[in-house]
DNA sequence: TACATAGTTTACCGATCGGTACACACTCCC
DNA sequence: GGGAGTGTGTACCGATCGGTAAACTATGTA
């Protein structure tokens, strides 16, 4: 019966919707167990350090999907404006309108932004700065870029909240919306 | 040595920092009573409901301060932009720049939201309606004056967010500070 | 076939969880 | 002074918490 699951990696997104819909306090292990299928010998089994490294292993899985498809774009895309525009899509379908929180985002609200402060701070200044670098290609001052990325960043963060808040994902379609608007007129 | 609380609501504003530092799960029953210096006894005597009652007795008092200090001045100060100016004096002070976490925000997030649900979705509906109502007194179109106090709104959740992850009061000083001129400038 | 390794199941640990019960202390009012 | 009513402290409840230990089973290799 054993050999059910091949990889560490293929429960991590179990693993990030569990810590997403009940927070790093609220995932019991009973609640994690439920979710990957993994009884806690196999938990702890992969992740021997326990609810810390499951956390850890999702907010690095985080990190390297936003770099591989928000962050890179949007210091590499020729056109920068084409990054910015993917990054847009990139948010708006991982954040499904909303329906789904930015976890890193829960963490940073929460108690547990202490405890992963360093990834939480890293993940936001790098999504800052990679729009920032898009925004100054675009042809922007520095300033302006600074102040934009922040905004825009900030915008979607609380856009979540606000959606999610009025249990109305249209909110945050027309935050996200109003972002883009200001983030790609020249 | 009893009768040291007079009022059970003087006890609101340590219970709803301990709220907003550990989230609702996070609020265990023991840190809640060292918070309030209050034994199990004395906090079932004033909330036999629970945690779950304090929450609540909690969501209640901050939607009272809000609607005294910031959705009323919104929809009655005699001219609309000392209303919104009000607004953004009170919200600053208030979340402290950001060092003090939104609770409503935060509950939206996590799973606590559908245990509030109703009083969450109040909070900010009510919010983004007085913001909207003195957009409108000041001259503002109809549709200009909900897509800003969205915004606004928002920008003010996802400020919090960012300042706590980045451990940086100045972000939200800065975002609060945009979406002041967005909001004034006629 | 024999053995090491990877993965799983199960039972169990002490601590803590939210909540209850109740005796007790203080104050107020008669 | 003596209840009545309002708080308070403490012991306790079953359930669940995160985590550990070890017996066990499948698999790959030789």
């Amino acid at each position: 019966m054993p050999k059910s699951v091949a990889e560490r990696s293929d429960v991590l997104p179990a693993l990030g919707e569990c810590f997403r819909e009940h927070g790093y306090e609220g995932a019991s292990l009973a609640l994690i167990g439920e979710a990957t299928g993994l009884g806690k010998g196999s938990l702890y089994h992969f992740f021997p350090g326990g609810k810390e490294e499951m956390a850890s292993a999702v907010l690095a899985e985080i990190d390297a999907w936003f770099e591989q498809y928000v962050f890179a774009p949007l210091r590499e895309t020729e056109r920068p404006d084409d990054g910015i525009a993917a990054m847009f899509d990139a948010v708006e379908t991982y954040f499904r309108s909303g329906r789904r929180v930015c976890l890193v985002g829960a963490f940073a609200l929460g108690e547990t932004r202490d405890r992963f402060a360093r990834r939480v701070r890293a993940y936001f200044t790098r999504w800052i700065d990679a729009l920032r670098t898009a925004l100054i290609r675009a042809g922007r001052d520095p300033a302006c870029a600074a102040a934009l990325s922040e905004e825009v960043v900030a915008g979607i963060q609380g856009a979540i909240v606000l959606a999610r808040a009025l249990g109305d994902p249209k909110a945050f379609a027309r935050a996200a919306e109003r972002l883009r608007r200001a983030a790609l007129s020249t």
